[in-house]
DNA sequence: ATGAAAGCGCTAACAT
DNA sequence: ATGTTAGCGCTTTCAT
């Protein structure tokens, strides 16, 4: 009569045995009807499902990964969230690795070496097939952190591990090209902070450019942050530059608004180029010209790479670095 | 003499067996003594700490999970990573986990409900203790799909699931106030999609006060986007409107943009106020007057709630609404 | 093709 | 306070 949930009784979870014995079949059977392994007649295997099907049948993973030591879950540690450089990338590494079916624990460190490690230990409790990490800092080596996980690192300079990097030195230079090739004479540079390599070579990209090729006016630097530091809004202000390269794209919208704050146009008194390609680019007023890395690919090629090595940890350890790309759109013009 | 850990073996990983035999106690001292729970004697207990800390030893939580039933995992399903309100949400919902003890498997549905369905049922398979879903609808009934794992629901209404939301229609309101009490008495609607309650709500409410207290020039609607659609484009150019409200920060943004572009200045020829307080509000140009919810506090409610069920299913089913505010920055004024 | 049974690492009765 | 031991649900070897 009642086909309502009202037997909830102790709700306890069907297991593949009960399958199996619904079924009238061996548990062995079922397993592999339900997992398509072994050898299963066709009938049987037909039959076990249907059963399955119809008393909503759901593995236990954790049994599961018990005896197979795969757990088909892959972790996911950067350091902040609110930055929208890491918001893209997550979203591209959990699709890519659901697409191969797996799932991924996300945290962030908030910035913070500590919770960094705690978060490795924890995704290594957790017993995690695998980890894309983008650590706070380079790191001589990190070998310790990872206890033998797979592990590739994203953007980081990391001794031991395996990385996937874009070519950050060259993407630096193809911003400086562009702004060389409007006809700008004098240049500014605001980096972001100088302790991270994939930084460090941005800049050392535009700089020797710009070096050789026209005057390079200032070269600051500034936190990762939208908010400018009173060095960078006095150089914006002296108006000796009628380009500044950023070293991020958060940085640059900071120098685009406190510039038309100060009632320089962009671009018409000055170009802005960034580097990143944040989602917020596109709709700055004037929407940003940018260096873009290929998120989406490097994200795959992390993933790629992790799941390699937990089919097998004997890999070569390879550095994989993607070309990045000059965005162009309205924060550049040639000088007036 | 090689202390170095060229002794990779086949790596295997130690378990808490092999810390019992090398402290020389028994496997439940061991297991005591790790978790705090039944009663060692402190000398023991501090020597298998110590034993285990030198030998690396790690907590296989599979094989936990596989005992108590629980996993110490909690799920997050959002319809879509790309949107920036969602970010901050999952930003939140990953920290208040995080400070339970919780790891959450992140997971976006890309706005699709055959996706949505698959997502909750490998939630459950992975056994999450809970799961913490912002549907892509509001939906008649959501217990069908949960299978019974604790789940509560944010933003959207579904029936039979526990529910965390903002008080939209109080938004649509206070945003309509606020463009009343400036002395507007022109003002357009551009409405998100009005398939979810959240988003017929916030307007309904603007729209009851504008009607009362002003005269409502549109009311129209364009999707989740920075695109404008036609119409709206084409409302916009008429300019009829003093004041515009927009039923999500995107869509203000998206208005702003193509006002400033069609040579209205905002917000002295055109007043614009968004909803939901996105990252993004607080950089545009102007800065967005936008209404903003609690999103951290949800989130915190959320998991709270979740891990109250976690504890005892027995809980009474609740709604937990939360105010709103208006956040007034730069994108509204008095009409010229 | 199918079944019986061992055991993954751990926790929690239960004995001592 | 400490030790012994029975499973949790599953996969997989080994018989049949």
């Amino acid at each position: 009569m009642s086909t309502d949930p009202a037997d909830v009784k102790s709700a306890k979870r069907v297991t593949l045995k009960d399958v199996a014995k619904a079924a009238e079949v061996s548990l062995a059977s079922a397993s592999y009807a339900i997992n398509g392994t072994g050898s299963v007649g066709d009938q049987v295997r037909a039959h076990v499902l249907k059963i399955a099907e119809a008393m909503c049948y759901r593995q236990n993973l954790s049994a599961r990964a018990m005896r197979t030591g795969r757990t088909g879950a892959l972790g996911l540690i950067l350091p902040d969230f609110a930055n929208p450089f890491f918001t893209s990338l997550a979203q591209s590494v959990i699709r890519s690795a659901r697409a191969q079916g797996y799932c991924v624990f996300v945290t962030d460190t908030e910035g913070d070496p500590n919770q960094e490690r705690k978060a490795m230990h924890l995704m290594v409790e957790r017993g995690v097939d695998g980890i894309v990490w983008f650590p706070i800092h380079d790191l001589e080596n990190g070998t310790a952190l990872i206890n033998d996980t797979p592990t590739v690192v994203i953007d980081r300079t990391v001794g031991g591990i395996e990385q996937v990097h874009a070519d950050y030195h060259a993407g630096g230079r193809l911003a400086a090209e562009h702004l060389v090739a409007l006809g700008h004479k004098r240049i500014g540079v605001v980096s972001g902070p100088m302790s991270v390599l994939s930084m460090r070579e941005r800049c050392a990209g535009a700089i020797a450019f710009i070096e050789q090729h026209a005057g390079l006016v200032f070269n600051l630097t500034n936190a990762f942050s939208y908010d400018l530091e009173a060095d960078v809004r006095m150089a914006i202000e002296r108006r000796d530059a009628t380009a500044i390269f950023a070293g991020a794209d958060l940085i640059a919208l900071g120098v685009i608004q406190h510039a038309s704050r100060t009632g320089l146009r962009v671009p018409d008194d000055l170009s802005v180029v960034g580097f990143d390609d944040i989602p917020w680019a596109q709709i700055s007023a004037p929407p940003l010209t940018t260096i873009e890395m290929p998120v989406e690919e490097m994200a795959a090629e992390a993933i790629d790479a992790l799941l390699r090595r937990v089919e097998s940890r004997a890999q070569p350890r390879r550095k994989v670095v993607f070309e990045t790309a000059l965005i162009e759109r309205k924060s550049t013009s040639r000088p007036l």
